[in-house]
DNA sequence: TAATAAGGTCACTAGGTCAA
DNA sequence: TTGACCTAGTGACCTTATTA
């Protein structure tokens, strides 16, 4: 459900509303009718009036377009922000991290029914129902349930921003409702930890800026957050995931594991400092912000309603996490630690270092020590330390430029990866290719027939390819939507000729790869491969459709070569 | 934050924006997305539309495609320059500096957060913003602070060139604005000391260039210049860094050391006798750049547009600067030692000679007595010891300043200027290099399996590897985060497994760094490798670590590797 | 030969357009 | 008003050129 099809889309459903997305919008990833939305509101507060049932409107892809007012508040809540914006080509980093997040909403999907049928966590139905207004229909609320990865705010917005960079005029919209949810948020089940991780970004730095904030911000609204949450997402954080911003409020509940543990490897710390994967959020438009912030205020700011929807939001962040938290942390251990090796192998930034705080840099050695190789844990938890404490030094060098600019607020936030359900669902799917050996297709590119439509929109004009693309249209996704059947319930194969072309494609394409990886090894060394297995194993299910689309995708860049390298190793 | 991880990129971050820097780019340190923009603008100004804010917009990673007028203005102002490109490999001298300069950031970031928490300097705030709209968040605006290892024209440009090798017409194009930033030059915490050096080189000459027309053009706008100064930069300069162009305004800031005490090895005239170190700008496509210049004074000819940003910069600028400088004496010296001792070794240029002044000399001359380890660990202190009183020295002419300028604060950190927690840092990471002369590895390149990412980027050609990318993200940085976080406060060793585990890597990386130092031995000179020593252990708390990642980066795959070696485990 | 930056390619998004 | 489609850029990745 979740990966409709966008081949550039990542297979992501509209963190708003829940229908596939188009691509990465404004920081979350949304389906082109949110984007405009989006798009048109921030810079038109004026047109949207006031929400008629407290702000308590479900947004989902029917009735989007029924309030206004909600609509744009679920925009922002999922993390959206002028400042989010992102161009360019998605990193690698990115691709994989969303194949992981795929695996883990799969997972956490199967999980969720189960525990459903079985009785439900506790507070489930509650929760479930909130869950999915806020995420989408199954899969967006699963992943949400999860936290998306360890992202606390609605598991969208800190997912892909380190939590979602938002100028302060955005934080002060969400904060707005933030009294609301603070309420809520101080309930024990609210409590969430609102890591960010993103694979992607532009952010780095925001993290650290708002980092400090929170320092000072966070403490009155969530004390004993963590310094590396964001002030703005602690604060109003719907979906408060446990043991991270509200921890000092509140012990975090004991079926959730700390936030920490649950994805350190998304720490924002880690990104940031790792190229591309966790960029920190922009703080453009600021002014533009503060405007659109008090216009948001205005239509929020009932303080009957913030009530409501604080009640509201905590048990529905509750029982999410709960069942999600439960379930994956195993999941999210793996995750973890290949965030934390990756990261180790990057370079650490002081940033994450900062952000680190002792709770965090306990948690993430936990994780760390009990971890398959012991020396890439370690090395990871010590990235993350290193990386939180940069970021607390950025935070405080942000907090002066805070102090003189209202606006300003980057910071990140903290991540909390989870790692997906590989073995069942990566099982499944790794049948699909009929080699197992697909490699990664970082790619975001709609390969085959499939996304015909799609990709040609942006780039037609200089290559006819129709790769990529995408995928906000249906037509394009078929390849994709045959991953996703695959990974997330189809069982089924969609075809054995798919698959033989995909196959065939993907040795096509291995063979690119492998002569890059050839190259490359020297450079690589003989670890990548065992690496890429890993990785393969774990993203079989959804990744390695996509990667073979992608990579059939008419150019094998190296990015493809590569995943196909791992691809063929496994 | 500020080394994210990018191997070639030396950790260094994006002097537009403060993202990640993935390389030495047209004469500066950018992101991918600021070197592409630049050579896409610079060819294209008609592309380019005047800025609504009259210039001042403050350009970082989040508002970076905001403002393209000011966004090209930042280039410039930060040295970038068509005719400041250059090819091949990077000197050693080059690398050994830009190792200096982080470890310095690091100390100053350090500081500066601890200033802040403490209370943060006089006019901090208003300085920080400055300094992070300048040069980007934490680790750009530490380096700023500190001067970028002396380097007054916005850190930026001055640190890698000398001066920014400019061609004219750049100059023109810069110096547009020049009359607007003037204003704001004039501010007390504008005035920054330009002091040169650039370990890279190809402007050597340009600082020359310039300073010829500062002593000119100088004395209007900023009096009592360093010669070495350029007059263009100093003149528009937007976030002056003390002592440079307008110090004979108002007295360099007492925080910072005088120019020629912090990097004489620096000093482009030292490098311009070094060997394919320094090499003079070129001033190819004066015409193109002329053509330019007028299209982007056009841009930027409002006059209150720059009183105003002389304004806004002022404050932001002040804060950075104190916590940097302050923090960063001791690195200073550190640094300053050894380039002396490096400048000694190879040929002295009078240049050199000159910048040493009497006490310099008599801390090179200290530093290079004592060599190895015990030497090593002496020269520190001694250095520290030197820097302390020159830094007293510094202190007083700035202290003058101050009593002109209301702003400048950041003195008090000047004084302060605290070595980095070696030691302990150092000893743990020393301990990872099984050999404690681990020669420093000059060569940028990636070796290990660590960093995978950002070494790739470049040379993925070469790798097929998909990695990467992306690190500005998170993951490169996790070496150096590992360092930092060792450094500075993360008392947490994660665990002794991790600690092995880097220990493996830094054996790895060492190896490849000995490799490398061998080779350069023979150019380098029999001293070398005593220098070497001295540098390492200097380094070893961060460089080390950093390095390791950095080679380890070379293959962003590495990372993936990493990490499904890790879920293999799982 | 390795390192490293310029330049090119093209994946990918912000915005704009316009039929529905 | 909405949202599918298009255009203009952006920037991640790759290739080529140049230097150590």
């Amino acid at each position: 459900m979740m990966n409709q099809d966008n081949p550039y889309a990542m297979n992501q459903t509209c963190k708003v509303c829940g229908e596939p997305a188009a691509g990465f919008h404004f920081g979350a990833f949304t389906c082109e009718g949110c984007k405009s939305f989006f798009g048109r509101s921030y810079n038109n507060l004026s047109s949207i009036s006031d929400c008629k049932n407290n702000g308590e409107c479900i947004i989902n892809k029917k009735n989007r377009t029924a309030c206004k007012a909600c609509r744009l508040k679920k925009c922002l809540m999922v993390g959206m922000s002028k400042s989010g914006s992102r161009y360019g080509r998605r990193s690698n980093w990115f691709k994989i991290h969303c194949l992981l997040q795929e695996q883990q909403q799969q997972a956490v999907a199967a999980m969720a029914a189960h525990h459903q049928q079985a009785g439900g966590p506790p507070g489930g139905a509650t929760a479930n129902g909130c869950m999915k207004s806020m995420a989408a229909p199954s899969s967006a609320a699963a992943a949400t349930a999860l936290g998306m990865l360890g992202h606390a705010t609605g598991g969208y917005a800190g997912l892909y921003g380190g939590g979602p960079a938002r100028s302060k005029e955005e934080l002060m919209m969400l904060g707005l409702d933030a009294a609301a949810y603070d309420a809520g948020i101080k309930h024990p089940s609210l409590v969430a930890s609102p890591s960010v991780s993103s694979p992607d970004s532009h952010n780095s730095d925001s993290s650290v800026e708002v980092s400090s904030k929170q320092a000072t911000d966070a403490a009155g609204a969530a004390p004993g957050r963590p310094p590396h949450l964001r002030k703005e997402l602690t604060t109003f954080l719907p979906l408060p995931f446990p043991g991270l911003g509200s921890m000092p409020v509140m012990p975090p509940p004991a079926f959730l594991p700390p936030s920490h543990l649950l994805f350190p490897g998304y720490h924002p710390a880690l990104y940031t400092h790792h190229q591309g994967l966790l960029k920190p959020t922009p703080e453009q438009q600021q002014q533009q912000a503060a405007v659109a912030a008090a216009a948001v205020q205005h239509l929020f700011n009932s303080s009957n309603a913030a009530a409501a929807s604080g009640q509201r939001y905590a048990p529905q962040l509750s029982p999410n996490h709960n069942n999600n938290s439960s379930q994956q942390s195993t999941e999210l251990s793996k995750r973890f630690y290949l965030d934390a090796v990756l990261k180790s192998q990057q370079a650490p930034s002081p940033l994450a270092t900062k952000l680190s705080t002792s709770k965090q840099d306990y948690s993430i050695s936990a994780l760390v020590t009990p971890n398959s190789e012991s020396g890439r844990e370690r090395v990871k938890s010590r990235q993350s330390n290193g990386e939180l404490e940069e970021e607390e030094q950025q935070q405080q060098e942000e907090q002066q430029q805070a102090a003189q600019q209202a606006n300003e607020e980057e910071e990140e936030d903290l991540v909390v990866s989870m790692t997906p359900p590989c073995s069942p669902a990566t099982e499944q799917q790794a049948p699909t290719p009929a080699h197992q050996d697909n490699p990664i297709d970082l790619s975001m590119k709609t390969t085959g027939s499939n996304s015909s439509s799609q990709s040609h929109r942006r780039r037609r004009s200089s290559s006819s390819n129709s790769d990529d693309d995408d995928g906000s249209d249906a037509g394009s996704s078929s390849s994709q939507a045959e991953a996703q059947s695959e990974q997330q319930e189809q069982p089924l194969h969609i075809t054995t000729a798919e698959d033989s072309a995909e196959a065939h494609n993907n040795n096509n394409n291995n063979n690119i790869n492998n002569n890059n990886n050839n190259s490359n090894k020297s450079d690589n060394e003989p670890s990548s491969e065992s690496i890429k297995r890993k990785l393969n194993a774990l993203l079989q299910e959804s990744s390695s459709q996509k990667r073979q689309r992608l990579e059939q995708c008419a150019t094998p860049t190296k990015a493809h070569a590569a995943a196909l390298d791992l691809t063929n190793k496994v």
